[in-house]
DNA sequence: TCAAAACCATATAGTCGCTATAAGGTCAAT
DNA sequence: ATTGACCTTATAGCGACTATATGGTTTTGA
């Protein structure tokens, strides 16, 4: 398979694929003597599972991390589950502090309900004043 | 004030407002006879200004909007309350796709509780299996 | 008095995860 | 023979900084 067919199948732009194996995520394919990449299925596997670590919000480095556990299945998985737990724990404390954003942003909202001019606008001067502490 | 005693004052780094400068966010301050920048009050606001707009997240251009709408007091608020909105909106998305992550990666860990080896592990094939709709 | 520490300046490169562009080679169909 | 759709590599851009290199200035203290 050529490159745009496993990234039609993928959902992913045939360069995102190239940037994924100069950063190592996927195994340099083998080449047809015109020097364009051909694909297995087994490529398709693994540029999936890069592409559902993403989805799940892994970065780069922590989906090659989760690679290597792959390629030594006789290894604990501590390993896997120490990084899902911080990633969850991570992104927990993000959910909190941008639901207090909201909060803050939408009580600034509030001090301005209607179509006034700038100079009384309380969005403004409440930016400026607003505590956070 | 030179620059470092306002980067402390505001709680930055002296970098951060050099670059602040270069962007147009803030003016060009007066300089000593050595060249180093001299800032006044006036500029500590208007810094603090946009270290709260980008605790709000705002993004820098967004904050480059807020300034002309202060710099013409006597316009229409409209304008601000648009940005505010529509800013919380997405901030309202960003919030449910995260919580929806989070569901997706908690489900995923439970997958594997104990210490097992990694081939059996339920997390690295779920990640494979999951179904991303 | 002289040297080290602590400032200041500019310019440039790196971060992350792509995405876009440029410049060119290959291939099938018209 | 040429168009169009592919393929290749290399390089630059995004946003909001942060880090580094290189050099000038000022203050401190032994």
């Amino acid at each position: 398979m050529l490159i745009s067919q496993l990234a039609r199948s993928v959902g992913v732009d045939p360069q995102t694929i190239r940037f994924y194996e100069r950063q190592g995520l996927l195994p340099s394919p083998d080449r047809q003597e015109n020097g364009y990449r051909i694909y297995t299925d087994q490529h398709a596997e693994q540029l999936t599972f890069v592409r559902h670590c993403r989805i799940l919000d892994l970065s780069l480095s922590e989906i090659s991390e989760l690679q290597k556990c792959q390629s030594d299945p006789h290894q604990s998985c501590a390993v896997v589950n120490v990084l899902l737990d911080e990633h969850v724990s991570r992104l927990r404390s993000r959910i909190i502090a941008m639901l207090a954003l909201e909060e803050q942003l939408i009580s600034l909202r509030k001090s301005c309900n209607d179509d006034r001019k700038v100079r009384s606008c309380g969005i403004l001067s409440g930016i400026s004043d607003i505590d956070f502490q």
